[in-house]
DNA sequence: TCTGGCTGCCC
DNA sequence: ATTCTGC
DNA sequence: GCAGAATGGGCAGCCAGA
C-alpha cells in the first residue's frame, strides 16, 4: 500500500463524525490494507496499518520505542522545509496553527507536492517501507544516534506530500487525532473480517438478531460474538496488528485460540471514581480494599513450567509442557520491570510454588512499614542502574489484590471473591485485605482506616465481577478524599493544541511570596542580557513563586473566556509560551502537595484541576507560599 | 566528567 | 493521573 | 456510559555539549 493512499484515507476517516461512519471507514481501510498483500504479492500491510492508525509503530507489549519527541520532530521538519526555516520558526507556526501535523503539511517539502499523492512519484513511500525506516530509527542508540534519527526523519519528510507529512509527524509523536481509538479499531476489525459476508469460518453461531434495519443511516453488521472475540484476543495479546491478521485469516475460531499465557502480560483492569453509595446501589454488597499509592504490577511466575493452556493447542509450542519461568513483573502498560524490583522477585519466588498470574501494587515503605510518597516508588520503579544501592535506600513492598491464573486455571471469568481466595491460597503474606461491606458506615470505617494508615483511599469492587482486562468499568470504583483547593495567581500560559489551537491550553500558577521568607529566590537580574526579553530561570514575577500549571477542569466556554480576558495582559511571548502581569486569581483543586524540583515555590500540586475564577479576590488575596508550606505539612 | 534537554512512562 | 465533549 | 482528546507532576535513562 502506498503511504500516500493511507495518509489520504486517514484524512477522510478523521473528517467523519459519528461513531458508526468512522468505524465503517476504518473497516474499509483495513479490508483494503489486508487485500494489498495478496494482490501484489508483497508484504502484509494490515498489521502495520492497524498500528499506525493508533499512532504506534510497535505493539504495546513491545519494549522498543522511537525516542522521537516534539523537539526532534520539529527539528526534522525545519530541516526538510529548507535552509530558511529553523526549529523556532516551526514552533512559532505551531503556536498559530496549534497542531504539528498541520504545520508539517503547510511546508513545501522537496517539491513532491502532488506527485506522491498520486503514487507516481519515483521514490514514493510505501507503508511497508515507512514501517521499516521507523523500526531502523528506533534501533539507533549510542553516540551520534540522535543526529542519525534526525537525519532519518528529515529524509522521510523530504519525500512527503502534505497529507503524508501530517500523518508522519503525528505518527512519530503518537498523536493521530483521527478520532480513532482502540474501541473503534476493535469494532472495525470485526466489521472488516467477521461479518457474515466476510467471515472465514462458517461454523459461526448465527445470531443475526442484529439487523433491525429500521434506521436510515449506515449500520455495523458484525455480530456481538465476533466483537467479543476480537476484544478478548486483544486483552490477552495486546497486539492490534496480530489480532487483525488473525481475524482476517482464521476468523473467530482463530481469535479464540488466543488465551492467557504465563509470561505474557494482560491489560490491567481499571477503575472509575465512585462513592460508597454508588457502590452499594450497584453491587448490593461491596468488596472494600485499601487503595495503595504505588505502581501497578502484574506478576507472572511458572516455577516448574506452566501447564499447557487448558485444552487449547498452542500453535508454536510443540510439547504442551511450557518451560519454567522465573518471576516476571510487568507495569500497567506491560513494560517488563522485573530487573528494577529484585526484592519483589525474591519475595514471590520464596513463597509461590505453582504457575500464577497475580495483580497488585508496589509501594514504598519506611522502616516501620508505613507508606512513603509516590515519588519514592518512582525512584525505584524503572531503574536500570544502582539498583542494589537504591534497594537499601527505598524499601518496596508488594500488595497483591487479584489472581488471574492459578496452577493451570484461568480465572478471568471467576468472581472477584473466588479469585481472591485463590490469591490467598498462593500468596497469603502479600494478599491485600478484602472486606465485604453492606452499608455506608462500614465502608466509611474502612476508608478512615486506610487514610489514617497513610494510604490513598479505598477501592470499592463488585464481589461478583469477572476480571475484565483493559476495562475501566463500573465494577471497580476508586474512592479518594475530596479535593483540597488553592487560590493561585495566573502568571503565564501556553497556547493549546488541537481543539484548543486558538486558545490558551495551560495556565501557570503562582502564590504570593516575600514578606515572610524569601530564602528561595535570590538575586535575579530581571533584565539578564537577553535582548529578546525572555524570562530568566524563574518565570514568576517578583513577589511570586510558581506552584504548577492547570489545564483540565475547564469547559471550552470558560477557556474561551479566560483567553479573551488574559490576552491583553500578555507581557512576553516566546514560542507557545506567554507570561502575564499578575491579575487573575483562580481556584485550583488538587489531590496533594508534593515537593518539587521544578517550581520556584519548591512545591507543586498533584493532579491540579481548574475549579473557577475567584472574581471576588484580587492578587493580594491569593494564597501564600507560607500557606502552601503549611498544607504540605512542612511547618 | 558533569549538566541540561529530551523522552518515555509511572501516577 | 483528571476532566470535558460528542455520540 | 463510552471513547477520545487535551492536558497535569516527577522520576530515570540517554545523549549532546560544555
Amino acid at each position: 500500500m502506498e503511504f500516500a493512499a493511507l495518509a489520504e484515507r486517514a484524512e477522510r476517516v478523521a473528517a467523519h463524525d459519528g461513531d458508526i461512519e468512522t468505524t465503517l471507514a476504518v473497516a474499509d481501510l483495513l479490508a483494503d490494507a489486508g487485500d494489498g498483500g495478496a494482490n501484489h504479492g508483497s508484504t502484509d500491510d494490515l498489521p502495520v496499518v492497524v498500528r499506525f492508525l493508533l499512532g504506534r509503530v510497535f505493539p504495546a507489549h513491545d519494549t522498543r520505542t522511537l525516542d522521537v519527541g516534539p523537539a526532534l520532530c520539529r527539528e526534522a521538519i525545519a530541516r526538510a522545509a529548507g535552509p530558511n526555516v529553523d526549529a523556532a520558526d516551526v514552533e512559532d507556526r505551531l503556536a498559530e496553527r496549534g497542531e504539528i501535523g498541520a504545520v508539517a503539511a503547510a511546508y513545501d517539502f522537496g517539491g513532491q507536492r502532488g506527485l506522491a499523492a498520486f503514487g507516481s512519484g519515483r521514490d514514493a513511500l510505501t507503508v511497508a517501507a515507512l514501517d521499516e525506516e521507523l523500526r531502523n530509527l528506533a534501533a539507533a542508540s549510542g553516540d551520534g544516534s540522535e543526529s542519525r534519527k534526525r537525519d532519518a526523519l528529515f529524509g522521510l519528510f523530504t519525500r512527503c506530500s502534505p497529507s503524508e507529512a501530517a500523518f508522519l509527524a503525528r505518527l512519530v509523536l503518537g498523536e493521530m487525532r483521527l478520532g480513532v481509538g482502540e474501541g473503534t479499531v476493535r469494532d472495525a476489525i470485526a466489521e472488516a473480517f467477521l461479518t457474515s459476508e466476510t467471515a472465514h469460518d462458517g461454523a459461526e453461531s448465527g445470531d443475526d438478531d442484529d439487523g433491525p434495519a429500521d434506521g436510515d443511516g449506515p449500520e455495523l453488521t458484525a455480530p456481538d460474538d465476533a466483537v467479543a472475540a476480537v476484544e478478548r484476543a486483544l486483552q490477552v495479546t495486546n497486539d492490534y496488528g496480530r489480532v487483525a491478521v488473525r481475524a482476517r485469516d482464521e476468523g473467530i475460531a482463530g481469535l479464540r485460540e488466543e488465551s492467557l499465557r504465563v509470561g505474557r502480560p494482560v491489560q490491567a483492569m481499571l477503575a472509575q471514581a465512585g462513592t460508597a453509595t454508588d457502590a452499594l446501589d450497584a453491587f448490593g454488597e461491596v468488596a472494600v480494599e485499601t487503595k495503595f499509592d504505588g505502581a501497578r504490577v502484574q506478576v507472572h511466575y511458572a516455577p516448574h513450567g506452566a501447564e499447557a493452556d487448558d485444552g487449547v493447542p498452542d500453535g508454536d509450542a510443540p510439547g504442551g509442557e511450557g518451560t519454567a519461568l522465573g518471576p516476571r513483573l510487568y507495569s500497567r502498560n506491560m513494560d517488563d520491570v522485573t530487573d528494577a524490583l529484585p526484592e519483589i522477585v525474591e519475595f514471590v519466588a520464596d513463597r509461590v510454588d505453582a504457575p500464577v498470574i497475580l495483580d497488585g501494587e508496589v509501594v514504598a515503605v519506611d522502616d516501620d512499614g508505613d507508606p512513603l510518597p509516590f515519588q519514592e516508588v518512582l525512584r525505584r520503579f524503572r531503574r536500570k542502574h544502582d539498583i542494589d544501592r537504591m534497594r537499601e535506600a527505598v524499601s518496596l513492598r508488594l500488595h497483591a489484590f487479584d489472581c488471574l491464573h492459578a496452577d493451570g486455571d484461568d480465572l478471568l471469568d471467576e468472581p472477584l471473591t473466588a479469585r481472591h481466595e485463590r490469591l490467598h491460597e498462593f500468596l497469603p503474606d502479600a494478599a491485600a485485605d478484602l472486606t465485604v461491606a453492606a452499608d455506608t458506615d462500614s465502608i466509611a470505617a474502612e476508608e478512615r482506616a486506610a487514610l489514617d494508615a497513610g494510604h490513598e483511599g479505598v477501592m470499592l469492587k463488585n464481589p461478583d465481577a469477572a476480571y475484565t482486562p483493559g476495562d475501566r468499568g463500573r465494577d471497580w470504583l476508586k474512592r479518594k478524599p475530596d479535593v483540597e483547593t488553592l487560590d493561585a495567581v495566573v502568571v503565564g500560559a501556553e497556547w493549546g493544541e488541537g481543539r484548543r489551537a486558538e486558545l490558551f491550553g495551560t495556565f501557570l500558577l503562582a502564590v504570593r511570596e516575600g514578606d515572610e521568607s524569601a530564602a528561595q529566590n535570590a538575586g535575579n537580574d530581571a533584565a539578564d542580557r537577553d535582548a529578546g526579553g525572555r524570562d530568566a530561570d524563574d518565570p514568576a514575577p517578583p513577589g511570586y513563586a510558581t506552584v504548577g500549571k492547570v489545564a483540565t477542569g475547564i469547559t471550552d466556554e470558560t477557556l474561551a473566556d479566560l483567553t479573551e480576558r488574559l490576552e491583553p495582559h500578555v507581557v512576553d511571548e516566546t514560542g507557545t509560551t506567554v507570561s502575564f502581569d499578575p491579575e487573575l486569581v483562580v481556584e485550583v483543586g488538587y489531590e496533594e502537595i508534593q515537593t518539587s524540583p521544578t517550581y520556584s515555590a519548591g512545591y507543586a500540586l498533584r493532579f491540579p484541576r481548574f475549579v473557577g475564577v475567584r472574581e471576588d479576590k484580587g492578587v493580594d488575596d491569593a494564597d501564600s507560599l507560607a500557606r502552601v508550606r503549611r498544607f504540605a505539612g512542612d511547618d
